[in-house]
DNA sequence: TTTTCTTTAGAAAACGTTTTCATTAATAAA
DNA sequence: TTTATTAATGAAAACGTTTTCTAAAGAAAA
């Protein structure tokens, strides 16, 4: 059995009030009774138990945050930016993975709230859409800080990658390189994927082209399954399409298209170019070198934490909105438009 | 202020009792009273405390993780495997990173038991040596379950990819190919470097080789830091040794040892062979792809997590030990040596 | 009718803490 | 000396739950 306050109190042949005392440390207590208590604890190695603490303070050091898993290494840079600042400021980390599933969305933010957490990180929260309440409920409660989600929600903080201006960037370059019919490749749920096809669209209004069934849409997965997925619609298409480049949502699905060009024997980037989003690890790696849009990860989830703490130690009211700007990193699947 | 069991209580006009009763539905309630009661609960948007009922139960469905970071993706692909596991069987996930530090390591630990977890996941331990006896004292309490750390605690569970066996595995195809001076490249600290440099030195001892100076230290950090260091530290010693060939202890510093090749101009594998330990999914990415020792790491994820369920559910005594065979992947950075 | 059993529900103790309040003893001020 | 102040401690209430124990009301059996 776990040793308590009281098997302390008891053997210490003190009440469990002077351990507390002597534990906390903020109340006067006698310098004997604190060295025959101390050493007890000591002895009998107590370690404290923190929900009971929490439950008479009513509050909580351990905050939720929730991704959509960790397959993508985007969200593990995340988390890391999020716990390095947490972790100088006393939090402990309740990991949750939504697999892109609104149900599992749902059921997180449940188990999370049930357990406590002093405040959840949602990084593409799928249940942001305005017609969608589900978070309105949670307001007066707890603190939530969205990463990437959208903004519309204004009761709640949020942290974002100015996702449109990254996609523009990379749609001009694609533009001045001489590209007219380009892909647009995304995956299923993610307010992410939405706001990149809205500018993708607007884009190609603004350009007098046509998206004709240009947005090719990629089922959720862990990485290998990604990148195979975009490879194996892609190679379908990329033969019979008159595009010439793609705009991925993600790294991973530029990392599929180019093995579906390689399968075809096409040459990136003479023949077909290709940028992508993120600018994981991988991304540099790829022969040929990826050209992605860099949203600095580890960023995006220290403004979040920083926030997110921010907001719990001011008691609840704060909204603010970070935005970071994502830059185009230009490396080798970016060329000049050769087909005409 | 959040809603409690009280409020629910006071609004249906029962008692707390009753209440507690709907809500875990396990005594007698009658039909009309439970309709109401569930109403407020609806209407109120009651979630109840878990802590609190922990704390009644004296038991805790939260598991604790330590791993030493996220930034090399073996680790999220092991969390992949627990958090799969774990969310089937209703336990949540604290995350810690022990960032290669014993001192973190330890202050983990306590974290987690002060937070009252059901038990403790912990990927590569520093702290499990022999004569270092940190964990003895948990034993009695809670259920410690090892990834790839010392077995010799013998009163914990382990899962272990069988490392001797992978270093083997690839000092042998090494061997094989002709080479006879070979780097050997670790981190600083892991029992996981331990035990293959262990296996290095007795195959070289086998094979009447000196090692003399070729185990290469690396230090901890990021991916990109991993990476550069290695690369930066080989830059300076691969023309001016003997050595012919890198075993790495894990494909990063793998990965480290491709970019100083070809810093050096250097042509891999035909002027020197690499090969990795983990496979991550860089490793196919990289140019040339990498030679690498494939450690499941899911697997080893998954297998801790039903360890740890399993030794919960028993109610403390179990230590089992799972090992797992690791698998050399032939790809591109192993070459015969033509140095003669 | 009276007695016994069953349903239903509330009161209260418990889980491991913290903190307020009260009490005692020792010290300082009168 | 007596009185006021301070230091050190314990008892008990509280945090949000669950569960045992008890009791009331109604139904069935006598």
């Amino acid at each position: 059995m776990k040793v308590t306050i009281n098997d302390v109190a008891k053997k210490a042949e003190v009440s469990v009030a002077t351990v507390s005392r002597v534990l906390n440390n903020n109340y006067p207590v006698n310098v004997v009774t604190r060295a025959r208590v101390n050493k007890v604890i000591k002895d009998m190695q107590f370690i404290p138990n923190m929900q009971a603490q929490e439950i008479k303070h009513r509050k909580s050091r351990t905050i939720g945050i929730i991704v959509p898993s960790v397959d993508n290494m985007f969200f593990p840079e995340v988390i890391n930016g999020v716990e390095d600042y947490l972790m100088k400021h006393d939090y402990s980390l309740l990991l949750c993975f939504s697999k892109n599933s609104k149900e599992r969305e749902k059921a997180n933010v449940r188990n999370l709230l049930s357990r406590n957490v002093a405040g959840i990180i949602i990084a593409d929260a799928d249940l942001t859409n305005v017609e969608n309440h589900f978070y309105d409920e949670f307001v007066k409660n707890t603190p939530i800080t969205f990463i990437n989600g959208n903004p519309s929600h204004d009761q709640f903080s949020h942290v974002l990658c100015d996702e449109e201006e990254g996609a523009n960037q990379a749609l001009q370059a694609l533009w001045n390189h001489g590209h007219r019919h380009i892909y647009f490749i995304r995956g299923i749920n993610s307010h992410s994927y939405d706001v990149k096809e809205n500018a993708y669209r607007t884009f190609m209004k603004q350009h007098n082209e046509e998206c004709d069934g240009d947005v090719i849409y990629v089922g959720e997965g862990n990485s290998s399954k990604v990148i195979d997925v975009t490879r194996s619609i892609m190679v379908t298409r990329l033969l019979k399409d008159k595009n010439t480049a793609a705009f991925c949502c993600n790294d991973l699905m530029a990392l599929g298209v180019i093995d579906a060009c390689k399968e075809l024997a096409m040459d990136v980037p003479k023949d077909f170019s290709i940028i992508g989003f993120d600018n994981i690890i991988l991304s540099k790696f790829v022969q040929p070198k990826l050209t992605t849009v860099d949203q600095n990860m580890v960023q995006l989830g220290l403004n979040a934490a920083s926030l997110m703490v921010e907001n719990i130690e001011a008691g609840k009211k704060l909204n603010k909105t970070i935005v970071l700007s994502p830059k185009l990193v230009m490396r080798e699947t970016l060329g000049k438009n050769s087909n005409k």
